[in-house]
RNA sequence: GGUGAGAUACUCAAGUGGCCAACGAGGGCAGACUGUAAAUCUGCUGAUUUUUAUCUUCGAAGGUUCGAAUCCUUCUCUCACCA
């Protein structure tokens, strides 16, 4: 029990610390009852969550069956600075009202994961505020700036002659002070955040807590590219909020390498059954596509529902595969004659008419399927089916 | 505080008076092909029904010039070295 416990927590992580004490925890659980903390810091300006936020969420999931407490931290504190990770872009201040409303749709995205009943939600300026300016200068004597410039991206910044600013050392250091306010007993996060995690250990020490977090670290998820980190500002990002086709349609994009990272990192299938899979796959029993779509229906339905998860898996069928229309599309009306190239722009499938030219150019435009080359051509009275490229589509009706 | 270097389109980056709407790479969009919105190959990638044209754009504002991304002045920001 306990050692398949231990595999289900260990499946995907990039790197776990302090094994021992998740050991002890899971141990004091299955034979105590005893329940931990779990500790898992988000930033509340984006909240937009995308699959690479739900590999946490699968992972704070997990724990939840074995007698995890989830700590789902709001960083509305911490946002002011703005993590240091990756690109360094300058934080606005978020009013306090629409942190509350960030955080409201975190919690509508984020229960459609974790059981609410084992999860609390806190934010951090209720503690971060009350420390002071004493709190703050005590915290700072903690750590050096040598230690500081170890980390990796500040490293990295510094050699390169960019910028850094004296606020971003601070928000490592309030991170890791989040958990000596929690008692966090784990801390989990991606490994981007290594270094942020760890000084949650080492402030827990030093405020001498009687407690070091243990810290489980998990992959980065790679967008729809592959390479590069799933992230919004990089547009490779599937969203938790993205519509059944989208969603459908984005994870049947990637390629068959990435299906398996996201088989392992996103899936609620058991290690078992992803491994039959791939088996499958090798010998040439299944077919990859097939295997792609049971993971796009999985996943689809996990935010939406069976039903609309199937209903996507017809749709991208008779769309792309049978290239036929989709069910539905977006109506416009619009009073002509109207310029064709025009028409295009009005109905959102071409940001500009000088776009809409070269797309014509290229024969990407079709209206009613037939594929238009005139490029000057008036639409009269009428109802069109007007469509660019192999996905965007619009009806539009010409009145006079 | 001093000295020097730099700021070019979504990103990186070339361009040092007219051949510049601005090389190249990445990204994005499209076409062909395909089990797919994958891979590969090809084209396009500031705007505008003047399309072998016109207008706007090279950190900001002025100036020199027939003509400025390019020269000059001031300003803003970034970095490096020195203090």
């Amino acid at each position: 029990m306990i050692n398949e416990a231990l595999r289900e927590i260990r499946r995907g992580t990039a790197e776990i610390i302090d094994e021992a004490r998740l050991e002890t925890l899971l141990k004091n659980y299955f034979e105590k009852g005893e329940t931990y903390t779990v500790k898992a810091g988000f930033d509340p300006t984006a909240p937009d969550l995308h699959l690479g936020h739900t590999v946490l969420l699968q992972k704070l999931s997990v724990f939840q069956k074995y007698g995890g407490r989830i700590q789902f931290l709001i960083g509305d504190f911490t946002a002011q600075i703005g993590d240091p990770t990756g690109k360094s872009e300058t934080r606005k201040k978020l009013l306090p009202a629409q942190v509350q409303e960030n955080a409201q749709s975190y919690k509508d995205q984020v229960f459609k994961i974790l059981d609410p009943e084992k999860t609390t939600v806190v934010f951090n300026a209720d503690w971060l505020n009350a420390l002071g300016s004493a709190g703050i200068l005590e915290l700072t004597t903690t750590f050096n700036v040598a230690r500081m410039l170890e980390r990796d991206d500040f490293d990295k910044r510094h050699k390169a002659g960019i910028a850094i600013s004296i606020s971003e050392f601070l928000y490592p250091l309030l991170q890791g002070y989040d958990s000596v306010h929690l008692q966090s007993d784990i801390e989990i996060g991606g490994t981007d955040q290594k270094f942020n995690l760890l000084m949650g250990r080492h402030l827990q020490r030093v405020y001498e807590t009687g407690k070091e977090q243990a810290v489980l670290m998990m992959p980065i998820l790679e967008g729809l590219d592959g390479v590069q980190k799933m992230s919004k500002s990089l547009g490779n990002y599937i969203a938790v909020a993205d519509a059944p086709n989208d969603m459908y349609g984005k994870i049947l994009s990637i390629s068959d390498a990435l299906m398996w990272r996201y088989y392992e990192l996103l899936s609620a299938k058991s290690l078992n059954e992803i491994d039959e899979l791939k088996t499958g796959v090798e010998n040439g029993s299944l077919h990859p596509k097939k295997v792609k779509e049971a993971l796009a229906v999985e996943i689809t339905a996990r935010f939406h529902s069976h039903e609309s998860a199937e209903a996507a898996r017809e749709e991208f069928e008779r769309v792309h595969a049978q290239s036929e229309m989709p069910s539905e599309m977006d109506e416009f009306s619009l009073t002509g004659p109207i310029w064709v190239a025009k028409a295009l722009v009005d109905c959102g499938l071409s940001p500009s008419t000088s776009q809409s030219r070269r797309e014509i150019k290229q024969g990407s435009v079709k209206i009613d399927q037939n594929k238009l080359s005139d490029e000057q051509l008036q639409l009269e009275a009428g109802e069109y089916v007007l469509q660019v490229g192999k996905r965007k589509f619009a009806r539009l009706k010409v009145t006079q």
